[in-house]
DNA sequence: ATCTTTAACGTAAACGTTTACGTTAAATGC
DNA sequence: GCATTTAACGTAAACGTTTACGTTAAAGAT
């Protein structure tokens, strides 16, 4: 019982294709049947049927979207800033929990095949190899979000890694710490792991500070490894005046933790984070930290994406700038 | 240059139908031509056409999803519910912005239409006449997720906010509390507002505790909301020993503008959240918070969403229990 | 007055499936 | 040994569009 173009066009007394010019505004109608046809199109409340039109259209105005964790903050800011600029450019956005897992992610990918979207954010983790391949076949624009490919030719848009873990780590210096301790996630993690800890590293380095392999933690990015984390920190580092967080998440944790054991932030520790989450100044003290711009950048990626789909050719990548956000969590050491 | 199902037929010397057939798995074929079509596909790397698919079967396998902000917390774990049993069902969904804003709303409900989606989610939201009309149009199930409709019969998940918001008071009752603040969604709001104030309003009564004009503070749900709210609060009401916060968030709020005003929490002065979203343990003191399932309550929205489709009939609204969960931002009055 | 252009349509094929129906040959029943 | 059932397919219509192409009549050019 759903309308068709084809009931439009008998009770308008036209053809289909008289309709479906109007509809899609191209030339070939006077304006008189142009009136006709919108109006029988309002009475009979007729919508066209995008399944059908993308089947020859070969467009279907959706994207896809693969995060690793949907109720992450970070992500929210993210999919935040793609759906708007998807809403802008007249599409919508499918999210895809991968939850890091493999074979989620693959599943997902076929699927996404299946229902031809237009394009994909690949947001935050490492394109493998057979992901590259599957998005590859599906031969539609594809832009990396918060990561990066070593091995493959896909446009990113990130922040710098090393520069921003730079900056922290040289405001904490120039605020006078010298024995500066850092909670970051894995080594192993190319991406957002080792590239932070290099940059805490060569910014001790610059400023010709030692550090030693006490200094730093590895653990994961979310709270409960800042809190773990603290306590390792803090047992084989008690000098420590100040800890750069590789996560505002964590930076939490921390703040937790000290709070706990009756440490003072920042009179007798100084934290900073990464990222400037809105929760890093929900926090008590709010936290200084340094931002990534996440909703301008979830924009550009989806900007991206839309720009490979007109032009038909790929894109250069960005490095969006990152900033210190200064608010309490930091003490100035005279 | 897409493979479709004519390709592997005529490669495998069958015709589609019987391609089409082993696809679905329905009968009607020898098991050797099952093996030779399976390998075929394999080589081929055949994927069928969703779109195809859809205008057939009238299934998309898709979802939407409506929420008024996409970067709330709360949102955030709504969508990770509704999210999994929608993978687990073969489905995927679509966030839809609406911004709270019924034009964006509109559009996104003809969006979906168009796109032929299975079933719709609307989530913390008030159900307005014509947003209604237009999905009832579309004859795809719908239900309302933390909110219901007082105008039409559409099947909820939902907490008791009265009830909850009088479990709250009655906690800092027992507590020892005698004079206990709320700040408050506007009156306005028959979903989230008034509701509350009347479970607030019932359980005060109940102990047979006058409250007075001034002890009520209405503004809206967010951090900001908590720190005026607060301020204006703190301000007519300077002997309240507790508040209740109708979010999480403006818990927060409160925390951190208490922490500014050096109030010191719980000593000075009780708070408790509605909520329970993941920041509420990452709070400074750790927060004593109503607890909404709010995982579950995804997760169930989507199920009846999936259970409506498959039964063609409706189905029965849910009230979920709350809980509170004691954290560190309660103090007992003695 | 004739030819050419153009505006305003209509016809029908295509997009990639599913599925009702028809066909064939083998299997079964007696 | 013949009629009847059944398994294993193939044919073609349908789903709701877009669009290349053809057609008609009026307008413009010469």
């Amino acid at each position: 019982m759903t309308i068709t173009i084809k009931d439009v066009a008998k009770k308008a007394n036209v053809s289909i294709a008289t309709v479906s010019r109007i509809v899609n505004n191209k030339p070939g109608y006077s304006k008189e049947t142009e009136q006709k046809v919108l109006q029988v199109i309002q009475e009979l409340g007729y919508h066209p049927n995008g399944l059908a039109r993308g089947l020859i259209s070969k467009r279907t105005h959706t994207i896809g979207v693969l995060v690793p964790e949907i109720s992450s903050m970070l992500m929210s800011e993210f999919i935040s800033g793609i759906e708007h600029v998807t809403h802008d450019y007249g599409s919508s956005v499918i999210v895809c929990h991968t939850e890091s897992q493999g074979q989620k992610t693959r599943q997902y990918l076929q699927v996404l095949k299946e229902k031809q979207i237009d394009g994909i954010v690949f947001t935050s983790e490492v394109l493998k190899k057979d992901y590259y391949q599957i998005i590859k076949d599906m031969d539609i624009p594809m832009v990396l979000l918060s990561t990066e490919s070593f091995d493959f030719p896909v446009p990113y848009v990130k922040v710098s890694d090393r520069r921003a873990a730079y900056s922290a780590t040289e405001y904490l210096i120039k605020k006078g710490h010298r024995k500066i301790g850092m909670i970051s996630g894995r080594r192993g993690d190319i991406i957002a792991g080792q590239p932070r800890i290099d940059g805490f590293m060569a910014a001790m380095k610059a400023y010709e500070l030692s550090v030693k392999d006490e200094w730093i933690v590895t653990e994961g990015f979310n709270f409960e490894d800042g809190v773990n984390g603290f306590h390792k920190l803090i047992d084989q580092f008690p000098e420590m005046t100040a800890v750069f967080a590789a996560s505002d998440e964590v930076a939490l944790g921390i703040l937790s933790a000290a709070y706990k054991m009756n440490i003072h932030v920042p009179d007798q520790l100084s934290v900073i984070g990464y990222d400037n989450l809105r929760i890093a100044e929900m926090s008590t003290p709010p936290l200084t930290t340094v931002a990534q711009p996440l909703v301008e950048m979830g924009k550009k990626s989806a900007e991206l994406v839309f720009e490979m789909m007109e032009s038909n050719r790929s894109v250069e990548s960005r490095i969006f700038p990152h900033e210190i956000v200064e608010r309490q969590s930091v003490k100035e050491l005279s």
